[in-house]
RNA sequence: GCCCUGGUAACCCAAUGGUAGAGGUAGAGGACUUAAAAUCCUUUCAGUGUCGGUUCGAGUCCGACCCGGGGCACCA
């Protein structure tokens, strides 16, 4: 029976993907397109094996924008490439004896099949990998330009090396104290590498995320507030006795400086070493020093470990009130933040509290908060109060006292006003293979020098013969006929830098390449990235909230510097779509709780796995494949498609003249499935089309009939609303519609607002703020007029009866809510 | 500990401060069928985590607390 029948799932993704590869409806910035430009971007992949369910709805999110924008007449522009440098490469190779580009381009084209499969929206003329030379000789393009401002640099530090994966880490990649990606305890390595300086632009990634306020998740927002973590204080300057330099410290509490009754110096920085010289406890400070340096990071990040440390046997003196104070060396004080110097002031902060209890130290109270006495209590009073025992600054807030001190410090030259970050500059280099090599030469007699530009790319050797197996330096420093060479400069002879770049060097300025992918000789083209870029939407995983995006903007802000962008933000609006659960938890081979994407595919078809994983919930939402129903979402399409069957009037029948409560849904409808796009509720938009499907179904069976012209413009509005979600079947409702493809060019039609007026509608009449009746009303009736209805209802009148009226609220049309 | 999020029916989720239910899953009943599937129709189920406040009116705004998710954390 004709009106049972259900579609052929395969056969309409068989039947529309060569069409679509003719029509190429996706294709952007063709030269004679007058549309206004917008710029749809989804996170690359990392070709690590076939797409699996995250992806499916990543790029399911991605497209309802892109191909909504596209049917709102945008010239959208929609790339893809491949994250392919990186590890996982590189380990493949290492198993298999092979080179990492083998394993790299297969996966890459197993992915790109996937996609194409799937109806991703993309503009496939607009391609890129990293690891082509041709992308990443701008890597080292990029890279020459930092170097050349001074903003990347080389510096002997300890960096946080993992012993498993053999190479460094940037802070970024470890997380509690573990590797980020095997999980391995990190330890310390003092080596000389590659950093950026991010911390120069500190300030303006903090405050330039202003502009992103609304735009981007909050919750990211944070993560980036969080992660660069300035802190607003002063540093002052301390004399040592017995010594001619003074010691400075960072401190956010300088109103505090009367309290301070001891001082702390971090264990392993050089001031410590340089303190304890002659103080006549060398040995027990190194013994100490050592048995910190042993502990790992694991050890050093439990918060409610005891204190430990060492008295130098050296004084400080207090510069507001002359004091004598000990300096004692702890691994509760770090090298790397501030000045590795604090003044301890045990009654105002908790650490320094617990400190001064383990080692017997005097706690002096100099702000009164009302709060028990830290002497007593064991707390340490950290809030608002009066500031005591302070000289000057007695009688003032916590807030006065500040400024007063700062002032009084920076007039004596005793100190300034200072800002810390907990962020740190950017660590650049890895020991390993599979990425890019980075364009310096190391040359006994000119130094550190640069390759030439003309020279660029330094291109990665074949991996033909080479030991790819961590050994702690780079494979690169092996390969003697592509490491040595003649230095630039003085033409002896001299050696390449072997390390590579981190792999996040590459992402953080590709969306500027999709501009123009395959541009020989540059970057990019400033006037083409003027035309298309910031990117206006960007989709992607919570998981890069920090790192990517972070360093994006960073790159961003230093291209812009250089004169080379426009911009300072390169994401105007930010989507982080959820993840794709199983039973609670993220699907993985090894938990046993895998969903295949490719047999959902084959199961239920691409569309109804599109549909399943919108329609699960608000996109930013983890969703539970457990709630996931694609044979309802199947059901769904199929009851769409039907109504194209169902269709009785010809192509460019006049809808004017069609069934008016049926065109009022219609309208309404297309509305609402718009506002739910734009505002991000792609499940809700996806319900509105739904309600679409049932209005017009009924209208069929028991109303108006296929006959009716307004039954075809509903099978149309269906058609062009499932586009952004269910390709394939929306292409094959259009064909049966007798229209040509393709229906994603077809155009958002266009709203009549006579048609979202109602003619008449509930008006509720409330006495007391409690729910009396409900009455019909023009939607046009004016407050006397529905206030005059409301005291003649009967049931009003009950609720009235011998009570005066206080108030008369009225909201025409909708209410009326009377106060006795 | 500090900060950001969220908590509505058996489940996933909707509701410009104005009728708590749009949509779906699951369940129940019915029509069609030899039967099943498919399809169509009908239908059960909560007063919105707790307490207080603002308001004529609060799921929605404010405060406190409870629970879940996330970030930062010996960063002075």
């Amino acid at each position: 029976m004709a009106e049972h029948e259900a579609y052929d799932i395969h056969g309409v993704e068989a039947k529309w993907l060569p069409v679509w590869d003719k029509i190429e409806p996706f294709k952007s910035g063709r030269a004679d397109d007058a549309r206004p430009k917008r710029y749809v971007l989804d996170m690359f992949p990392y070709p690590s094996g076939d797409l699996h369910m995250g992806h499916a709805e990543a790029y399911a999110m991605g497209d309802v924008i892109a191909r909504y924008w596209v049917q709102k007449g945008f010239n959208v522009m929609h790339p893809i490439g491949w994250d392919s440098f990186g590890l996982p490469a590189e380990n493949a190779a290492i198993k298999r004896g092979s080179d990492p580009r083998e394993w790299t381009y297969e996966n890459i084209a197993v992915q790109k099949a996937s996609m194409r499969r799937y109806a991703c929206s993309f503009d496939w003329d607009r391609v890129l990998h990293t690891s082509d030379p041709e992308y990443y000789k701008w890597n080292q393009w990029i890279f020459l330009q930092l170097y050349k401002k001074g903003l990347a640099y080389r510096k002997d530090s300890p960096v946080n090396w993992c012993p498993h994966c053999q190479t460094v880490l940037a802070n970024e990649q470890v997380v509690g104290g573990l590797c980020e990606r095997c999980d391995t305890a990190v330890t310390k390595k003092k080596l000389n590498q590659w950093y950026f300086k991010i911390t120069d632009y500190a300030d303006r990634l903090l405050d330039d995320m202003d502009q992103l306020e609304g735009k981007w998740p909050e919750k990211v927002l944070q993560m980036q507030r969080n992660w660069i973590g300035r802190s607003i204080g002063a540093e002052v300057m301390f004399e040592i006795e017995g010594a001619t330099e003074p010691i400075t410290i960072y401190t956010t509490r300088p109103d505090t400086l009367h309290g301070a009754t001891f001082m702390v110096v971090a264990v392993d920085s050089a001031l410590a070493a340089s303190l304890v010289e002659g103080s006549g406890v060398e040995s027990a400070f190194a013994q100490y020093r050592d048995s910190v340096k042993a502990a790992s990071d694991i050890d050093r990040l439990a918060t409610d470990r005891p204190k430990s440390g060492i008295f130098l046997n050296r004084y400080a003196i207090n510069p507001v009130n002359g004091e004598k104070l000990q300096i004692w060396a702890s691994d509760y004080v770090l090298a790397d933040y501030g000045t590795g110097a604090i003044m301890a002031v045990p009654a105002h902060d908790q650490r320094d509290l617990d400190f001064a209890r383990a080692m017997k130290l005097p706690v002096k109270v100099v702000v009164d908060t009302g709060e028990t006495d830290p002497n007593e209590s064991g707390i340490a009073t950290v809030g608002e109060g009066t500031l005591v025992n302070s000289a000057s600054l007695n009688g003032l807030s916590k807030e006065a006292a500040i400024a007063t001190i700062t002032e009084e410090l920076a007039k004596q030259n005793l100190g300034c006003a200072a800002k810390n970050y907990r962020l740190r500059d950017w660590l650049i280099s890895r020991q390993r293979f599979w990425g890019t090599p980075i364009p310096i030469v190391h040359c006994d007699a000119c130094g550190e020098v640069p390759v030439p530009e003309s020279e660029l790319p330094v291109e990665l050797p074949s991996a033909q013969g080479i030991d790819l197996k961590p050994a702690g330096t780079s494979p690169l420093g092996a390969v003697s006929d592509w490491v040595n060479i003649a230095c630039p400069q003085c033409g002896k002879p001299a050696k390449r830098d072997a390390d590579t770049m981190d792999t996040f060097v590459d992402s953080s300025w590709y969306f500027l390449r999709y501009t123009n992918p395959n541009d020989q000789a540059q970057a990019f083209d400033s006037a083409l990235v003027k035309e298309w870029a910031p990117v206006d939407q960007y989709v992607g995983g919570v998981t890069h909230a920090i790192l990517h995006l972070l360093y994006s903007r960073f790159f961003t802000k230093a291209l812009h510097d250089m004169g080379l962008l426009d911009f300072t933000e390169p994401f105007t609006r930010l989507l982080n779509q959820g993840m794709v659960q199983m039973d609670g938890s993220a699907m993985s081979k090894s938990r046993g709780n895998l969903v295949r994407l490719s047999e959902q595919l084959d199961t239920h078809g691409v569309d109804a796995v599109r549909v399943s994983l919108i329609f699960a919930g608000p996109p930013e939402d983890d969703i539970d494949w457990a709630d996931v129903s694609p044979s309802g979402s199947l059901k769904f399409l199929n009851r769409a498609w039907r109504i194209s069957k169902d269709v009785e009037s010809k192509v460019g029948v006049d809808f004017t003249t069609g069934d008016l409560a049926l065109r009022k849904a219609i309208h309404r409808s297309l509305r609402d499935i718009s506002l739910a796009v734009e505002t991000y509720r792609f499940n809700v938009a996806v319900a509105r089309t739904m309600e679409l499907v049932n209005a017009t179904r009924k209208a069929i069976d028991t109303g108006c009939g296929g006959l009716d012209p307004a039954v075809r413009e509903a099978a149309q509005a269906i058609a062009i609303s499932l586009s952004l979600v269910a390709p394939f079947t929306a292409e094959e409702m259009w064909s049966v519609l007798g229209h040509q493809p393709s229906v994603a060019l077809a155009g958002w039609p266009v709203i009549d607002p006579a048609l979202l007026e109602e003619e008449a509608l509930v008006a509720i009449l409330q006495v007391n703020g409690k729910i009396k009746d409900r009455i019909e009303v023009p939607p046009t009736i004016s407050d006397v007029d529905l206030e005059k209805l409301a005291i003649a209802n009967p049931q009003v009148a009950a609720a009235l009866a011998g009570a005066t009226i206080q108030k008369i609220i009225t909201r025409a049309p909708k209410l009326v809510n009377i106060v006795i």
